[in-house]
DNA sequence: TTGTACGCGTTATCAC
DNA sequence: GTGATAACGCGTACAA
């Protein structure tokens, strides 16, 4: 109809109801203060025009965008996912949409990519860990936007976070292990450096060895990425060592799968000649055979914990708090007792 | 130093430099457009006031936010994280900043979405399959956004499209299927409904079979959502039959995993007692036991080029073309010649 | 209840 | 090379 084919704005749609912007914005935001006979027309017009707000003159006239951002180190698998979905659908019933973007575990990519969220007006932020420069956490309080810290929980750390005690939940596997019989305990962690859940799960084998009599320095450690080859490749390595570690306890699930998955290659028998722990507990760890003795960590409540926190804290219902979610041993078919000396 | 804490706006690092906002806005843009000693004064109150340009002013000045969104169906499993990733990094090195959403495989979700990331300015989207309201097409064509189809290519499509042929590469693994000797196939597949990758991979099964002289109808389909659990249950149904079917294949690799798991519940032995077959040859397939027969598809390189004629058509070099990506059998243990019959 | 008018922080088009 | 200044589209005091 109209021979204009661009976007109509707010003053289009005052134009086509007889009214002024003003009232049109009313309409939008604030139905309850205008009456029921022009809001019929207005919302007439903005149908039949097809009309969106721009968002961008939205955030600048109201500095609140109703979006939150989340930065992960990666979503080439599943440790994420789930939480984050939930996170979202979360989001969704309070009304706000989130925004993702990976950063490839690269302290520079996640630094640019929460001033790409920033400046795009995010309400609120979610980060995964504590560990970045104190720059980041400065630039967040200048520009007043609430962050939140998930998938890790410190006690210590005076900074509102929704995650689990990475150290406890690995010591408490570490002890099954230890039950068992082990002595001889290997580990893949992921990188530590700049990863505080990594180095969390380090200390926690470290911490529980220590406890239990055994010489924490003894542990066999390779940090390396979280991915199936690498997990492959290190357990590789692992047992090419004499003696042999009886045990290898794993940073994740999937570094867990790598290393069954060279167990097979090499005719290693898991558990019968040596056990294999994860971590996370995601799908991964039911499929592969033997089934992962690991740990749960209930991804999902995390995810909801944490949407229900960053909103109230963007919405100034709270300072920002901290919640530990609880995890668990699942014991599966990976761990048994270590195999009797020759 | 300064008693206002608030954030720094182009006006201020102005005053501080003691130049006009239009050569710091050009310092920042078109740096050479500026001479070399008052880039400096303005670059150092730059980073002295810790200045960053606000996108949302941004966008509305320039009507371009070098931002891409994608909407995926689902975080929750890999399908579309190594895709995503290359895409990402790609968008990355060419200046662009991907925003990720994911719909749940609801429609309603994916339209708010597409909405939401358009009102905030995007310059291009990516979208996962060719099924979806015109409406949508239309919203994004009067707003003047690109938009590329991804994960699909039908060249009967006349949409710009970075994608593989699903109907042809389910049917060339049929072809296999039925060249190893299996008449009675049954198959798993994702909910069709909307999703123009289930119905072309059902598709292409269904043609391969009439081609080979089988009928069609006689192929057992049951649609589940995309999950292992409901990959297992399916299994679990299909070997109720009677009789039963002697190959499954699969819509894709989660649901392939999900039957393997089952048959092992079950004591079925894959691939003696029966066949399966999976689809997109992510790492899980390499992981379960037996390792998968699959479809490989090139996620990585699908990325790429994804990301390389979006920008070029934001850029205005590029009209939207479409390109077809080669995917390839990948013979594992899965699928073997069916039992002799009893 | 509704309208007027200004401000939000940039970019871009002019002059100078 | 640089500086005014007009958009950009919306929210919101304030006035009517």
């Amino acid at each position: 109809m109209g021979k204009n084919r661009s976007v109509p704005t707010l003053n289009d749609v005052a134009k086509a109801a007889g009214v002024s912007t003003a009232t049109v914005s009313r309409c939008l935001n604030s139905p309850d203060q205008v009456i029921e006979a022009t809001r019929q027309r207005v919302m007439q017009a903005v149908e039949s025009l097809g009309y969106t707000p721009n968002f961008a003159a939205r955030v600048m006239a109201a500095k609140r965008s109703y979006t939150i951002g989340a930065i992960i180190p990666t979503m080439d698998n599943a440790i994420f996912a789930r939480g984050l979905q939930e996170f979202q659908d979360q989001l969704r019933e309070s009304g706000y949409t989130l925004l993702v973007s990976s950063s490839a575990y690269d302290p520079e990519v996640e630094w640019e990519q929460i001033r790409a969220l920033v400046a795009r007006g995010a309400d609120g932020l979610l980060l995964i860990g504590y560990a970045r420069d104190a720059e980041i956490y400065s630039y967040l309080e200048r520009h007043q936007v609430p962050s939140l810290v998930a998938w890790s929980y410190d006690p210590e750390a005076h900074r509102p976070s929704v995650g689990f005690d990475n150290l406890n939940a690995m010591g408490k596997l570490a002890q099954a292990v230890i039950s068992a019989g082990h002595q001889r305990i290997a580990m893949i962690s992921g990188q530590t450096l700049g990863n505080d859940r990594a180095q969390s799960r380090v200390d926690g084998v470290r911490q529980t060895m220590a406890e239990s009599g055994l010489d924490a320095n003894s542990l066999t450690l390779i940090e390396t990425d979280y991915e199936i080859e690498k997990g492959a490749e290190a357990f590789q390595q692992l047992m090419s060592l004499t003696p042999r570690p009886t045990v290898v306890m794993c940073g994740n699930d999937v570094l867990a799968a790598g290393a069954l998955r060279e167990a097979g290659r090499l005719g290693i028998k898991v558990p019968e000649q040596v056990s294999v722990t994860g971590f996370d507990d995601i799908e991964l760890a039911e499929i592969v055979s033997p089934a992962l003795t690991t740990v749960h960590v209930p991804h999902r409540e995390m995810g909801r914990k944490a949407a229900r926190e960053l909103t109230a804290m963007v919405e100034g219902n709270s300072d920002g708090r901290s919640i530990c979610i609880n995890t668990r041993l699942v014991n599966r078919c990976s761990l048994a007792r270590p195999p009797r000396q020759p």
